[in-house]
DNA sequence: GCTTGAATTTGACTTAAATCAAATTCCAGG
DNA sequence: CCTGGAATTTGATTTAAGTCAAATTCAAGC
């Protein structure tokens, strides 16, 4: 796996406002050049690190998307997450110097690779980056929870929903529409991270077809109705 | 809600050891001392902060046991994490500058208040306290891997298996025995966090009970056989 | 353009947990 | 010590999702 040579400027990088904290004066922004050492392409199927690895980087994704997983002893296995470009992944090794779960790239991919000594080292003079690494920590606690919110109390219906609505709002905000999406991942991974079985996903990407509220070709989703999903996210089920 | 005004010291804290880093020189150790700024008590059954409150600090808890929890629009309520003394709250907060759960008391509790903005002062200049922050951070976002898991994969068994289990380990790291443990939270509480209801969470109980795996006399559990737990933990059910 | 294996859909049936309901136990406060 | 409300347990029943199985669709490689 040879690390490819480019020289890397994350001043001028499209995804900056991604990755990167905002409004930084220029010498700032010529220091958090310096936190990106190599790219690294990474080819569907394959996995950036596993469960196990040695910690060393915090990876920003610049294409594809990833899943992370984790690996009971026994077969069990559960996607705890699916990211896509301009997030941050990794972050899990931090606490035992190495790496709990595995990162594994469900369409050919790059990422930004960022030793993690070299944050550190730069956060404790660049304040901006300080705050960043804090926040993009804070928001992946958060994120999950909102994850136990839907795995501990919502019924399949809304948890597809929630995960649909969830997926189309962060592809918005990468410029793709709103309402269209392609799945990178299968029923049974979608499954996996909902907490259900991948026949259950199915059947109930069926029940929203049929209702009109989404149209599916395969891993081709549209949105027909998005309040539908909206209202079945926020609204508890029925008050007997 | 007037904070104590008692003069803080972490350096002869008997927590020291859970909520601090290891290994401080003695300079160091005297900043240390600047973090925390008050303690402040909170009563049984009443919230440390609420979802919404603007975030201003992190706490370590002294004495007591908190949960955090998560209400969404409808009436729905997850319990996301139970936490005892020695560990660190609030950092729900970091990300949008306000709390998205609440932490509610569940006995009478004292925690040290320690203004973020002053952990991010010192955690620039010393340096065992800043990867002791990311470290805190990481294991939480570990810890909820493992939470994501128990709910998207384990049955009703398994769950209170793991959470019996891992209540007992935390409370055996703080001196506590390895085998009895009282409850502090009600069934409907221990039921939200598993993603069961309270009845099924009963039901559990007595069927641990009738195995002879734990004795159960209200909140006072003894466990009688923690390799039988710990089996229903690793153990997928039945391969058929 | 076939072929083959993987992914997906759909149906029939089972089951674990939820729901509804009632009885019991346990405290906290008067 | 007594009382009332909350917490817990237990039972009967329902149901959402899981399981098992088969058919169908799809996509990648020859």
């Amino acid at each position: 796996m040879k690390p490819e040579a480019i020289k890397v400027a994350c001043s001028n990088c499209n995804l900056r406002e991604l990755c990167m904290p905002m409004g930084l004066s220029e010498n700032d922004l010529e220091r958090l050049d310096y936190l990106v050492t190599t790219r690294r392409k990474v080819k569907r199927g394959s996995t950036l690190f596993s469960n196990g690895d040695k910690f060393i980087s915090l990876y920003a994704i610049r294409t594809g998307f990833f899943k992370t997983c984790l690996a009971s002893e026994d077969g069990r296995d559960q996607v705890t997450g699916f990211q896509m470009a301009g997030e941050i992944i990794g972050l899990d090794g931090i606490v035992n110097d190495q790496h709990s779960c595995d990162a594994v790239a469900l369409e050919d991919a790059e990422v930004c690779v960022m030793p993690f000594d070299r944050i550190e080292e730069i956060s404790r003079e660049v304040t901006a980056l300080q705050h960043h690494v804090h926040k993009i920590m804070s928001r992946e606690i958060v994120r999950e929870h909102g994850v136990m919110l839907l795995l501990g109390s919502m019924r399949a219906e809304e948890r597809l929903a929630a995960f649909l609505l969830n997926l189309v709002q962060r592809l918005h905000s990468r410029g793709f529409s709103q309402t269209e999406l392609v799945l990178r991942m299968t029923r049974e991974e979608i499954g996996s991270y909902l907490g259900l079985k991948l026949e259950t996903v199915s059947r109930t990407f069926s029940k929203f077809v049929d209702d009109g509220i989404v149209e599916v070709k395969q891993r081709h989703v549209k949105i027909l109705d998005p309040e539908a999903l909206q209202r079945m996210v926020n609204t508890q089920p029925q008050c007997h």
